[in-house]
DNA sequence: AGCACA
């Protein structure tokens, strides 16, 4: 493909100000950047090789579900810079899990996250829009490429031409997670490669958290646990293996506080397990856990700050949510994002069905 | 608020 010549798709009046931003936000009653965290539904993409162009990167994210607009940057001396928009903030964040870590060619592999600030829908020509011409109808997002008669399979690494839910089916499934809501974490584990997924609703099943988890960058297996005995509470939990504590960090972050098609008593709550998968405490009886007040500031996974945002206990070299890469800060004041679509998104605090638990 | 498997 030829190199894009010049930046012919890059206009200094797409960017808002902070300002503005900052201000329209204490109009609608949010004080803080982190109250507005649920409400991002934009990812924020970078990694592309040089000469990718708007179209292509819109065809790469046109038939996620709840997807609505994106635009590409490309301002000389500054790496590329993408940005798309969902319909709310649970479609963004299965987008931005399927995105991140995606290779997109055999040089380059694409780094997502949730980005600051929702990217600002205005008539501008470099901002492409979803198809509404109904002639697509494709609206999958989500499709386990995880065999699921076998036990515990390991996921395939998704390439940009085996995108999980690429037309791959004429039947659309269904999104597996419908929302997020706050979650306290009051007490967490040591960072490790393995999750323990608590709070899931009864009607739980392993297919269902395979949609979930199993195309997620590093997945290698899951394990679902059934205790009857536990009376008054989630009486299924699940383990989750990754390639890496880093890999499950993301997911930690990511994933914290999710709203299944399941969930009948509220958001999963996720935890390092005490143990990683097939490891046996070295020193049994000892307690492990670390008191973590609530599992993080929690900028992705709900609006609320909860506690004192005690410091995340990710490994060296892993950015919370909502960071960029290291060395690769982002400047807020240079960021294409407005006021505009706040408040849009289908899930808010103050909507949330369930009770903090 | 529930941590199995080896």
């Amino acid at each position: 493909m030829k190199p894009q010549s010049g930046n012919t798709y890059f206009q200094n009046d797409n960017f808002q100000s902070v300002s503005n931003s900052l201000s329209n936000s204490a109009s609608q009653g949010l004080t803080t950047p982190e109250v507005e965290a649920s409400q991002i539904r934009t990812v924020f993409v970078t990694g592309f090789p040089a000469d990718v162009t708007p179209k292509e990167f819109h065809n790469l994210v046109r038939f996620f579900t709840g997807y609505e607009a994106s635009q590409l940057h490309n301002k000389t001396g500054v790496y590329l810079q993408a940005f798309a928009l969902f319909n709310n903030h649970a479609s963004a964040v299965q987008a931005c899990n399927i995105l991140n870590q995606l290779p997109y060619d055999a040089e380059n592999t694409l780094t997502a996250k949730i980005a600051h600030k929702n990217l600002y829908l205005k008539d501008a020509p470099t901002i492409l829009r979803a198809d509404t011409t109904g002639k697509v109808s494709l609206n999958i997002a989500w499709v386990s490429p995880s065999s699921p008669s076998s036990s515990y399979p390991v996921s395939q690494a998704p390439s940009a031409s085996n995108l999980p839910g690429y037309l791959q089916s004429d039947a659309p499934v269904r999104s597996p997670v419908s929302g997020f809501a706050p979650v306290l974490n009051k007490y967490d584990n040591l960072p490790c490669n393995t999750l323990f997924i608590g709070n899931l609703g009864d009607s739980v099943d392993e297919a269902e958290l395979r949609l979930v988890f199993g195309s997620l960058f590093g997945f290698k297996q899951l394990k679902l646990i059934c205790n009857p005995r536990q009376v008054g509470g989630s009486q299924v939990s699940c383990f989750v293996e990754f390639s890496s504590v880093t890999a499950a960090a993301a997911v930690h972050a990511s994933m914290q506080g999710a709203i299944f098609n399941s969930s009948d008593r509220g958001p999963i709550r996720i935890q390092y397990s005490k143990n990683p998968f097939g490891k046996r405490s070295a020193h049994p009886g000892v307690a492990q856990g670390i008191a973590q007040g609530v599992s993080a500031p929690q900028l992705l996974s709900h609006g609320l700050m909860l506690g004192d945002g005690a410091p995340m206990f990710l490994p060296p070299g892993v950015v919370p949510n909502g960071g960029g890469p290291p060395g690769h800060h982002i400047n807020p004041g240079a960021l294409p994002f407005g006021p505009g679509v706040l408040g849009e998104v289908s899930w808010s605090n103050a909507v949330s069905p369930f009770p903090l638990s």
